[in-house]
DNA sequence: ATCAGCATGTAAGGCGTTACATGATTCA
DNA sequence: TGAATCATGTAACGCCTTACATGCTGAT
């Protein structure tokens, strides 16, 4: 497997669970898993055929007659192996580029209102992300039983929180410039 | 400007307030702004060269005699007016890759231990990141009365909030692993 | 004298984004 | 019939990380 690209965990877990086209795994990437990882195409179908390649991935034509043919990908054994490597691996990178506080961190190059204004532009994103998040956690509340779930449902109330926390931040803040600025 | 190299902000950012070698510009980044972003001599060092032949930064050789000659940069009128629009533009992408969630997110491929000891790797280093950004917080308080402070404080103080979330978070997810796995 | 830190870069390689290109299918 | 979505890719370009290369300075 390519030395650091992530992308190719992310699709082995995908495929753990069931067998996906490169269309399907861009959409499950966009659902929930975008709050804490992005992929696009140019990115998802290169690292497929790689994987093939050095057999993490089996190709799988879909049998459905008359249709135009898609391409199902299946892990293999070792693709499994790897999926499994990584879990039990201590090592982690969480790399977070938050442009919003960079901008509110070199504020005093401007005025107080600039930076009201850019948290209050974070404000709204980050209600408007929270509001899709509380309807995913609702969503799997109702299928807790299955295990796998859980570990979705973890995910969800991690952005919850901590996008709660941004929310509490921002009124803080916004009350602090007016104080003291 | 390079059209999407938010380092060149960085730079103009630190610049605004004193001249820095390129070699103090690291030192700086991996500060308080390593919490929200990251920089390399790789980036930096070709980031200057390319803002100073834009003109937005000027060489300004350090004058101690004797000394070996170090590089000292400054931020010209155009730089500043670069920084500013910046600053007042809408546009803020906060890119965040948590390589933690999703070993959570498909933590359904292994068992709950692994899972579980997944969480404490995390609760661990942000255990540890906390009681810097603590640290930073202190020192910040004594000196608030300097504008720019105030808004390097709040930058700390998101931090703070965020991981403070995080450990919460964390005790939450090894209860309900606990329980429904 | 030696080691850590100061100081400035370059080069290779990898990864990712964006845009482009193409065509099928489905639904209104 | 037209638009949206399904579906698979490629190519250019840019950015960043890592490692390498080099030499000075200050403290012990």
């Amino acid at each position: 497997m390519a030395k650091d690209r992530k992308i190719d965990l992310v699709i082995l877990g995908l495929l753990f669970h069931e067998d996906l086209t490169g269309y399907d795994i861009k959409k499950r990437i966009d659902g929930a898993i975008s709050f804490f990882w992005k992929g696009s195409f140019g990115n998802i179908y290169p690292a497929l055929s790689d994987m093939e390649k050095s057999g993490l991935v089996k190709k799988r034509r879909s049998e459905t007659e008359g249709r135009r043919e898609k391409i199902l990908y299946h892990i293999t054994d070792k693709g499994t192996d790897t999926l499994k490597d990584w879990l039990n691996a201590k090592q982690a990178t969480n790399d977070l580029k938050y442009e919003t506080l960079l901008k509110l961190y070199f504020g005093g190059a401007q005025d107080k209102d600039t930076a009201l204004r850019n948290i209050g532009y974070f404000e709204e994103q980050v209600r408007a992300d929270l509001a899709v998040l509380r309807t995913y956690k609702e969503t799997l509340e109702k299928v807790l039983d299955r295990k796998d779930h859980v570990y979705y449902y973890l995910t969800v109330t991690f952005g919850i929180d901590t996008y709660e926390a941004y929310l509490k931040w921002c009124r803080g803040a916004k009350k602090t410039l007016n104080i003291m600025c």
